[in-house]
DNA sequence: AGCACCGCTTGACGAATATCAATCGATCTA
DNA sequence: TAGATCGATTGATATTCGTCAAGCGGTGCT
């Protein structure tokens, strides 16, 4: 309950919760609380049965899958994200794990409740599954982009993507780790690396985390993204308006990457 | 209007629609009409605004995405499924075209009956957010089954996954064409060939269509099954309960295929 | 029967990618 | 400041995978 109404208000404009009666989003953030981690803190681990809906309100979080001492990013969320809205909608285990990349600062709200609400109210039910269509529509695109682009196609995409996302402002910066970014895009860091080093071709400079496309143009020739897989949202600058651009991951905000990779 | 009584028994017996009022049916199935289709109909195209909310009664389809003239293979569907409800709750386009592989029985629920039910009972907006939400955990399955593990790896556990759900019996026979399991399992046909070659050092022998896993044990040990990854749903014999195996891609009932791959 | 077509398999080759190792640079610490 | 640590880069090498080509074995058609 220790939570300040600036925090309050940011998850009510949520799509999730934006259209909701004062009733209703009372309803779903009774028994709700604020916790703050430090950069690195594993949320939640596959496998363990979730009771919260997450919410990301500052910081940074890592969604991640893991199998035979392999691990994969799934998605990297920013504020303000809600995430793994289809387990406590299921009530079933976690199939990924949450970490921190950053101190981060988060709401957990009770599944119990949401779930109870879900089923009084039917406009809340509908915005709940209007979030996980979004979502499932976000991991579409995923899976098509891993499975049909190569590597530094998934890279080059991936560029044009935040160019968009950071306002057209011509040295974007990358948002993450390299290391990190490797994952999401599916490769290894040593081939992000390498990815990079073809682009240069194509007008790409990398100074650390500030990447300059020269010429967006012959990147998007080479890159040709495709709405059915890249989701260009709006800038986060421009008012989004009706909550329509589809959610990533359980996420309701921005994401840091057209999708996973 | 022209269907008969007992296909009306089997959709109204699925997980979306079990637990609904006669009148919540009824309205959801107003003006719905059945269709056939001969094989290798295109239903959808990627990029199509979707009407309607399709349900595979009879035969099979498979559900792909594209790009750059290449085709992947994203969900292979069999009676009785569901599929593109994402699409019809966002009332948005289709982001993977839908094909018949055989002759088939497909009803058609109208998207707008299915939405403005929805705003008008919580139960059966429940229902949608909770198929919705073992659709998006098939895909995140799906991504973590592509991007941790090989591709033989991905076959083995195909196998394995469809020996449970064809009730453990030894010779196990493929639902699908080579050619389409290769495109599910995210490699190319010749490549999927080799990759049944591998594995005739584990005891797997393949005759056409049918696939003895000669010694299950040995193959478990390559394959490394994981439920966080494979759903190893209760074979379709047993009755199925309470619906809460996972369902997948939109779809309700049986897959063909742990996931995508 | 003969023929064409199609799906599957196999081999050879090249491209893409992972892995291992070493190095560089920046940050943090003692 | 010196040392240690960590992320990023680069090179060398092995593995995986896709592509091209040919051949095999069915099915269906005439």
């Amino acid at each position: 309950m220790t939570m300040r109404a600036a925090d309050l208000d940011r998850v009510r404009a949520l799509p999730l919760f934006c259209r909701a009666t004062p009733e209703v989003f009372r309803d779903v953030t009774a028994g709700a609380f604020l916790q703050r981690f430090p950069a690195g803190t594993t949320l939640l681990m596959e496998g363990d049965t979730v009771d919260f809906l997450y919410v990301l309100l500052d910081g940074a979080v890592e969604l991640q899958g893991s199998w035979k001492e392999k691990e994969t990013t799934l998605a990297l969320l920013r504020p303000v994200s809600t995430f793994i809205l289809a387990a406590v909608v299921l009530d079933a285990d976690a199939l990924m794990s949450a970490r921190t990349l950053e101190r981060s600062e988060i709401l957990m709200l009770s599944g119990e409740a949401l779930r109870r609400t879900m089923r009084q109210d039917a406009d809340f039910s509908f915005a709940v599954a209007q979030e996980l269509s979004g979502c499932y529509r976000g991991l579409v695109r995923a899976v098509k982009n891993q499975k049909l682009r190569g590597g530094v196609e998934r890279l080059a995409n991936y560029l044009l993507t935040q160019r968009v996302r950071q306002g057209m402002r011509d040295p974007i910066v990358l948002p993450h780790e390299k290391r990190v970014l490797a994952s999401l895009l599916g490769m290894s860091p040593e081939n992000l690396s390498r990815a990079f080093a073809n682009l240069s071709s194509y007008g790409v400079v990398v100074h650390g985390a500030e990447v300059s496309l020269g010429r967006p143009d012959a990147l998007e020739r080479l890159a040709r993204p495709d709405p059915l897989i890249d989701n260009h949202m709006p800038p986060p600058s421009s008012v989004v308006g009706k909550a329509e651009s589809e959610r990533w991951a359980t996420q309701t905000g921005r994401t840091c990457g057209t999708v996973l990779g």
